[in-house]
Order: C-alpha cells, then structure tokens, then sequence
RNA sequence: GCCCCUGUAGCUCAACUGGCAGAGCAGCGGACUCUUAAUCCGAAGGUUCCAGGUUCGAUUCCUGGCGGGGGCACCA
C-alpha cells in the first residue's frame, strides 16, 4: 500500500538522523559528470582497477546484490554510471546503511575509484558515499519508466526522472533553440524583450487572453505575437532584432496547438521575403547541425518554393487566382469542400489546409498569398491583389510565417480600417487598430523582412514527434 | 461542442462468453564478494476512477459523471 511505502522512507529518513547523519545537506562541491568519468576510462581492461579518484552525484536508479558486494547505478543529467559497494571497502557499518537506510530514488555523492568490472562494465568503487537528498516517494519503474501519458504530462519531473528518452529530447530542444540563437548574434542581431502583457494585441488572426492590471485599474492582453513592438524596434534603428519567447492564443488544445508556445520572431532590414527564406532554411541547418535530425524530413538547403496559386492549383485544380468574386471561386470547388458562408479568404485558406498542407512533408515555402489573408504584409511587387509573403511547411504542418513587411504607414492604416469592417461583420480575431504602431511607421521604417517560427513545432519536425505535447515540458491540460 | 478509444496494487501490465482480482518491478524479512531487467526463498500489498442500473453474481454488460489519449470542429 502507498501509505506503506511512505512511511518505510520516513522511517529510514528518521533512521538515518539518529544516526546523526543530515539527509539534506547543503553542498556537495567539486562533482564531476559521470560520462566524463565513463569516457576517462575507455581503455581500461576487464578486470582492471585504478586509483583514480572521481567525485560523483546524482539519483540511484537500480540496485543489484545484497550481500558484501552489490552494484548501484547513479544516475545524472550526463548519464548512467555503476557503483560498486565492497563491504570490505567500506566496512560493515557503511556498508549496511548504504544497502538499507539508501533508496532508490535518493539522490548521493559518492567519492570512488574506477575500475573496470570482469564483465566488462566502468565502474566507481565506492569510497565515501553522502546521502544528499533522501527521497521520501517511490520513483518509477526502474526498466519500463513512466508509461501513463497523463502522469508524463502531470507530473513531467517523473517523466524527466524515469524516461531517458525524455530527458534526451528536451535537452536537444535546449541545443536547438541555442542553435538559433548562436546562429542570430553571429549574423549581427540584437536579442530584444518586449512586452508579454499588451494594452492592444496585434500581428496575428488570434483571440486572445485577457488579464487586468489592478493598480492601473484597466485590462490587458497577453501577446499573441511580438511583431509590432519588433518592428518599433526597426522604425528605432536596432535594423536586425529577433525575440524568442512565448504568445498565447486562447483556441482549443490539439497535438499541434498548445496556449501557449514559443515563438521566434526575427526582422532584418533592408532585406525581403526572399532573403528571410534564405535566412530561415540557414537557421534551421545550424540547428540541424548541433543536433542532428530523426525521422524523414530533409531540412538541406534550398528548400521547395512553389507560390500558393500553383500548390492549389496542382493540388485542387482551382485557381484562385482566376475567380476573384467569392461565389465565382466556391463554384469552382463545387462540392469538394463546403463553401456555405466562407468568405473568399477562407475559401483560399480551405483549400491550402486540405488538399495542400497534409502533402507538404519536405520543407517547402509557399509563396505570394492574397492580400485579404495578410493585414501587416507589403502588397507583392509584380502581382496585383497578393503580398510577399511566405508559409514554410514540412510534416504536413506549418512551421513558420514571413512577409516583406509593409512600411508604407497610409496603406497601413487602410488595412487596419478593413479589418475593423471584418470584425465589425463578426470576424472576432480581425486585428484591432494598433495607432500607435502606425504612428511609428509614419517617421519611416526600413524595407524590412520579417519571419515568425514556431519553435515547438520546429522540434516535433527536428524529433519525429507527433505531438506538441512532447516538446513541452507542462503542456496545458484539463484540470 | 461532437465521435472513437481508454481508466485494475506505488510503477508496468494480465484477468476467455458475466463466475473467488493475478504477475513482474519497487517495498518488507532472509541467502549471496563481479552483478547489470542479478538470482533464490518467504510474507505482504486492491474503494478494479466515481454514482446508479441489469444479474444469483459485474473489472467485465448498460446509463450518467469525472480524468486521459486520438480524431473532427475551432485554430493562419
């Protein structure tokens, strides 16, 4: 019984403060990693023993042998390492507190000399060992881990302590996200921090949270994305900025949506949404490169551009491009997809998501969107009624979004006018009139290009992961 | 919000068509100085998610609720 399993800890705890020993003490200096320790020893033979001494902490996971010899496996962020506990070692007394008062689960110092095991294991012969935290709860099944999904999203600390796999994965999202941000300081851009709790959200098509200031006595938004401060940043002269943070967007949980995410978003002046493409698929091959990549995606530069028109037009045979009325274009879909009131961007969006988007499992840039779709995007410089702008896709999900960025302030403020009729028609995610933004723009912004990845979905790509879930460390759940 | 799947010991999982709820790991007692999913002996450990219903009898079937997973919708 649990209550059972409790108590036989307190009372080794209780056991071992009788013995005036601190079950948590404060320090433990001069640890090493015990995969330094694993590739210091390489060449020992079967058998062999050392006196190299090596000071070593973390969590005991396995225990093998009762007797005068037994076999401990410590745990720590680098790996997994043998002890050996000789009775001759450590006498008698030691040695029956480290098999009887030191659990599983415990975190230990120990101090120890490697050797090599006649089965061939390196191994630490224990010296001196410290219990440095006693673990007062049973830890997960030693050789299967922790299964039960709901109890690895919970309570992830167990996830993290019983699943290598998982430990593994969320430091290579760490790597990953290094990676870009390595990759952004070398190419000369500032790393800014801007505003989480917004008076006006802005620079994306999403409801929002709401929170209240009660000193101000007013609410605020929590960000559903960074672009308009960043690009205040650019009217400002920082010329390259980036922000790597979380928004969040109060919509409906799925293996590819999570409240609230973590979000990249860059802008460089003087450059367009070509140049960010370049930019991205550079990006995303130094993250390749710390870490390599699972699964069947080919992240090797260039990546697929094909514009929007043609992917649908390949994949649907409309084109959206020839009917510009909306009834024209629903026509045309027939009864492919229900067009019963869908607007004409939604009718675009309808067909990218579902004859488009699934197949899209190679990087590939979708190019040039209609302006109706992209509010903050530069009218394209060749094709009347679309935007530069760019969707990347790879494992049938879109991963990152792109404009050159409109910085005439008068087209500006005409579009923010036109969202606020499709609000007032009943759109609730039409983007809010942000002034101020348009103010900055009238004393002049850069041509700018500007790029927004989703980190998350990056690592599911980067780690073959289907879910959102398994790339964040608490995703949101029911309570 | 809708559909499908799911909930059994601390953990990982069994339990046939409705017939005494079981095993491994962990824990407890014991043996063991080269083990590595250590092994062996012994004893223990349960509100089968919750509330009803059908039945002589429910982990099993039915209804409702709660939690979780997946899908749809939503979501650029």
């Amino acid at each position: 019984m649990a209550d059972e399993l409790l108590a036989v800890r307190r009372a080794k705890l209780d056991r071992l403060r009788a013995d005036g020993i601190d079950p948590f003490p404060h320090e433990f200096a001069g640890v090493e990693p015990v995969a330094r320790v694993l590739a210091a020893h390489e060449a020992l033979q079967p058998g062999e023993e050392t006196t190299v001494a090596h000071r070593v902490a973390g969590r005991l996971a396995a225990r093998r042998g009762q007797g005068k010899m037994a076999f401990l496996d410590l745990v720590d962020r680098s790996g997994r390492l043998q002890l050996q506990a000789r009775q001759d070692v450590l006498g008698e007394q030691l040695h029956e507190r480290l098999l009887t008062q030191v659990d599983l689960g415990d975190i230990i110092g120990v101090d120890g000399s490697a050797l090599r095991t006649k089965r061939g294991e390196i191994s630490l012969k224990i010296e001196r060992f410290t219990v440095l935290a006693k673990s007062l709860r049973p830890p997960p099944e030693k050789h299967h881990g922790l299964q039960d999904v709901e109890t690895r999203y919970r309570r992830r600390e167990l996830d993290l302590m019983g699943n290598e796999a998982a430990r593994a994965l969320f430091i290579t999202r760490a790597r990953i996200i290094t990676a870009i941000r390595r990759a952004l300081d070398e190419a000369g851009f500032v790393e800014v921090e801007t505003p989480i709790l917004q008076p006006l959200y802005g620079g994306g098509h999403a409801r929002p949270f709401t929170t209240h200031h009660n000193a101000l006595d007013r609410d605020l938004y929590l960000r559903i994305a960074t672009e308009l401060y960043l690009k205040r940043c650019i009217v400002g002269g920082l010329e390259r900025v980036y922000e790597i943070g979380k928004d969040f967007r109060n919509e409906g949980l799925s293996t590819k949506h999570n409240p609230e995410f973590t979000v990249l978003e860059f802008y460089e002046a003087y450059a367009d949404y070509n140049d960010v493409a370049d930019r991205l698929e550079a990006l995303v091959t130094s993250a390749v490169a710390q870490v390599g990549s699972r699964g069947e995606i080919d992240f090797t530069p260039p990546w697929r551009r094909i514009t929007l028109r043609d992917a649908i037009l390949a994949a649907s045979g409309v084109d959206f491009r020839a009917h510009a009325q909306r009834d024209e274009l629903a026509a045309a879909i027939g009864d492919r997809l229900p067009t019963q009131g869908r607007t004409w961007p939604q009718l675009v969006d309808d067909l990218l998501s579902t004859f488009v988007e699934p197949t899209l499992q190679q990087p590939t840039f979708l190019m040039d969107y209609p302006v109706e779709m992209s509010p903050l995007a530069k009218a394209h410089r060749s094709e009347r009624g679309l935007v530069e702008r760019w969707e990347a896709f790879c494992g049938g999900a879109e991963i990152a979004n792109a404009f050159t960025e409109l910085n005439d302030p008068d087209e500006q403020r005409a579009r923010f006018d036109a969202q606020a009729r499709y609000g007032a028609e009943g759109d609730d995610e039409a983007a809010p009139y942000d002034e101020v933004f348009v103010q900055a723009l009238e004393y002049g912004m850069p041509p700018t290009g500007g790029v927004g990845l989703g980190i998350d979905r990056l690592v599911m790509a980067l780690c073959d992961q289907a879910s959102i879930r398994e790339v964040v460390l608490f995703p949101a759940l029911r309570d």
